[in-house]
DNA sequence: AACAATACTTGATATAAATCAATTCGTAGA
DNA sequence: TCTACGAATTGATTTATATCAAGTATTGTT
């Protein structure tokens, strides 16, 4: 049991047992309800990175949970470019955005080696029919999705290009954080093409930003490992508060 | 009942009877069923032009379906910005973003005199415990208002003001059409300003994107009326689909 | 280990939209 | 009805970021 709560990618490991249940799917159940929400989670062979868990139109039938790793989501617009709509990491649910339409309104990528745990929406609505708690769960992550949109939209329409980055990168530390992992060094585990791409700025944009920052002291930039030396300057940069 | 049909500020009228039970939250229940969310939906006084229905940190405790007029949402970043998220025409839901924190995330104002249906959402949720198809249609709108959120986080991270304009203008037309109004000739509720923060631009730029659509043409701008004259070659200016 | 392909950085220039400024137009209040 | 204030328009100028271009670093493949 301390193994597999070691090892996040082992595909036996329950939601009871999973170090992420905290932060989860779990988050609002008692353990007897965390034994049927398991009971219908799917836990498949991890997915390596550029492949597809899901496609923009393919039929919907489940939400996913990141396990290990970390996914970007996309669509694809009618003229043909493409559009980062989010990244997800450990913990973290994707998917929800096709419950509308009974089709994924985006596709999702693996940025790395990840694994996830499948939950059959059916399967889930239907136990949400019996647990309240959990339906109420459900209700509260959509709801969080759409204030987390419309964070995404306040930054793209009032806020320059050094702030986008400086929110960006507090959100990323953030959702480090929550993992337990280091708040001031990490990884960027997306391409700054993706990064631009979704904060609506070109790569060059993104790079520009990044030299300045270093230049100022504000961070240090070794390819994709950030280290944050001065995150209140930051902060203060980003005009929008991210917990 | 014809009569009540005819008059949607009328709070008499019940969801069986409500023009826009083809539209609204209904749309997916049974005659029974509509009874039982008709016992729980609660239809106050108009709001006149400028009062708030709910204010951003209120306590979350009803979502809204708009009957007649228009309002918009908002909230207001910390540093004190106003941000307009939205523009809610009649048969269209409101006040979903408060689910995930239980208080509001966003105030809604009315743009004109209004008249909404109150739908606590404790209620709702206890209903949609018993009945499965609201439940799914709670999920729905949700999951909708995240792709909406997303086609407008395209439009504005990937599109020039000339192509949001178009755009937006194509969506109000729909929604007019939708609520059998003409999808040429309508009356814009909100002021340029509103708009314009809407669609991150400035007034100034929204007036001149106006003229210029005037100048070639595609329609006919009288204040604050609007009359189509060429809406394919608006859809052509506008990349993204709205349906 | 060498190579190709891709990702990233940095600089020069162009451009869309913001900002600043001055009228004009509407609408609400006296 | 007149007045005044906010809303909208139009023009001149500035500016942030895109675009274009060239080079360097990284990654994956044979």
């Amino acid at each position: 049991m301390v193994d597999s709560q070691q090892c996040p990618h082992d595909s036996r490991v329950s939601c009871t047992d999973c170090v992420l249940n905290s932060i989860c799917l779990p988050i609002a159940l008692e353990a007897e309800d965390i034994v049927k929400l398991d009971e219908i989670v799917a836990r498949g062979r991890p997915l390596q990175k550029g492949d597809h868990l899901y496609r923009q139109e393919d039929e919907f039938s489940s939400i996913y949970a990141v396990r290990s790793g970390s996914m970007k989501s996309y669509t694809v617009t009618d003229d043909g470019q493409e559009l980062v709509t989010g990244f997800y990491f450990p913990g973290e649910i994707l998917g929800m955005d096709g419950i509308g339409r009974n089709r994924h309104a985006s596709s999702a990528k693996a940025m790395e080696t990840v694994s996830v745990c499948e939950i059959p929406f059916d399967n889930l609505g239907a136990l949400s029919q019996k647990i309240p708690s959990l339906q109420q769960h459900c209700f509260q992550l959509m709801s969080q999705e759409i204030i987390d949109d419309r964070q995404l939209l306040a930054l793209l329409s009032k806020c320059q290009a050094e702030e986008r980055v400086a929110t960006f990168l507090l959100s990323v530390s953030a959702r480090k954080a929550r993992n337990r992992l280091s708040a001031t060094h990490f990884r960027l585990p997306m391409s700054r093409a993706d990064m631009g791409n979704y904060l609506g700025l070109t790569v060059e944009t993104i790079s520009r930003v990044l030299s300045k920052f270093q230049k100022s002291k504000l961070l240090a930039v070794d390819n994709k490992e950030i280290s944050i030396a001065d995150i209140c300057a930051l902060k203060e940069l980003s005009a929008l508060r991210f917990e």
